[in-house]
Order: C-alpha cells, then structure tokens, then sequence
DNA sequence: GCCAACGTTGGC
DNA sequence: GCCAACGTTGGC
C-alpha cells in the first residue's frame, strides 16, 4: 500500500467531474513522462492512495482524496492519429504509455498549495520541492496522514 | 503572459 | 556521450 499525489487540470478533469463519470473513475490517461509512467507501471497497486490535486488554475491544492483501481494498461490515446496525445512510435505489441484507473473516494474542502507552503511538518512534500513538475510523485505514509488530518 | 526549471531531441 | 536548442509544466 503506497501513496501518491496525481496532478489533474481541474479544466480538464475537475474533482467535480471525477465525481459525475462511470463509477465515479477516470482512466488517468495523458501521462507522457518516463518517471510517472514508470511509477504507474512498476509500484502503484490497486487500492494505493491519491491525493487529487487540482494544478494550473486559480487556487491550485488538494482537492480530494481517490484511490488507484486498477493496474497499469495501455493509454489508448497513445494508439489515435492526430489526437493530441498520439505516440507515432509506439505500438499496440510494444504501448510505450500506461495508465492506472483512479476512483473517488471522496471530495474534500480545497487544501490550497499556499496552505501547504505554510505548514512545516510537510516540508518534505515533494511537489513542493524547487522546480517540481512531475504529475506523479509518490507521498510518505507520515505526509499523507497529516494531510488526511488537515482536510478532515 | 512571464519565466524558471526541467525533460527531450538530435547533430556531432 | 555531450550539450545546445527547443518544448513543456505550472506557479505567479
């Protein structure tokens, strides 16, 4: 069981708009950076936390808690000419891109970025770490729990 | 819209 | 393998 922070563009998929599809689950497609994927693909299990955090936007934060709900599999966007996330040099026998499925557990208040700047014991958090820009980034068991406190 | 920081590409 | 050029991310 492990913990992870994923990135959404609330104007892309909103905490809102994970909680109106299918299930209440988004494939958690468009990942095209080696380091994510690889997180994806090689340590998220099903049932792992995610903190829903709304980035490129007015108040940037966590927007609520999800899980991970299914393994790694092929990102089909990767596989549709023209389409904003197709991979010419990726194939269906050898996908370069995944992508896990992530459920809502629950939409919480937003616990801004600033809020989290300003509390110490998170300090270590890496995305806010110089220069962060991963959209993946796994979460310590301890920052997790003191986040889960902050948005009770 | 700016721009710092980082990742990727491709010539050599 | 180096590294300059370019592209992207994402807070501000």
């Amino acid at each position: 069981m492990r913990y992870w922070l994923m990135k959404s563009e609330p104007s892309d998929v909103s905490i809102d708009d994970l909680a109106t599809m299918p299930n209440q689950t988004v494939d958690w497609y468009g990942v095209r950076n080696y380091q994510a994927r690889n997180f994806m693909r090689d340590q998220m299990s099903v049932g792992d936390g995610v903190l829903f955090y709304h980035s490129n936007c007015d108040v940037p934060g966590i927007a609520g808690i999800a899980q991970v709900s299914s393994h790694a599999y092929p990102d089909r966007l990767q596989f549709i000419k023209g389409h904003k996330y197709f991979d010419e040099k990726s194939t269906p026998e050898t996908p370069r891109w995944v992508n896990v499925d992530v459920k809502l557990v629950r939409k919480t208040r937003l616990l801004s970025l600033k809020e989290l700047r300003e509390t110490p014991a998170l300090s270590n958090l890496r995305i806010l770490q110089r220069g962060n820009r991963l959209s993946i980034t796994p979460v310590d068991p301890r920052d997790w729990h003191i986040i889960l406190e902050l948005i009770k």
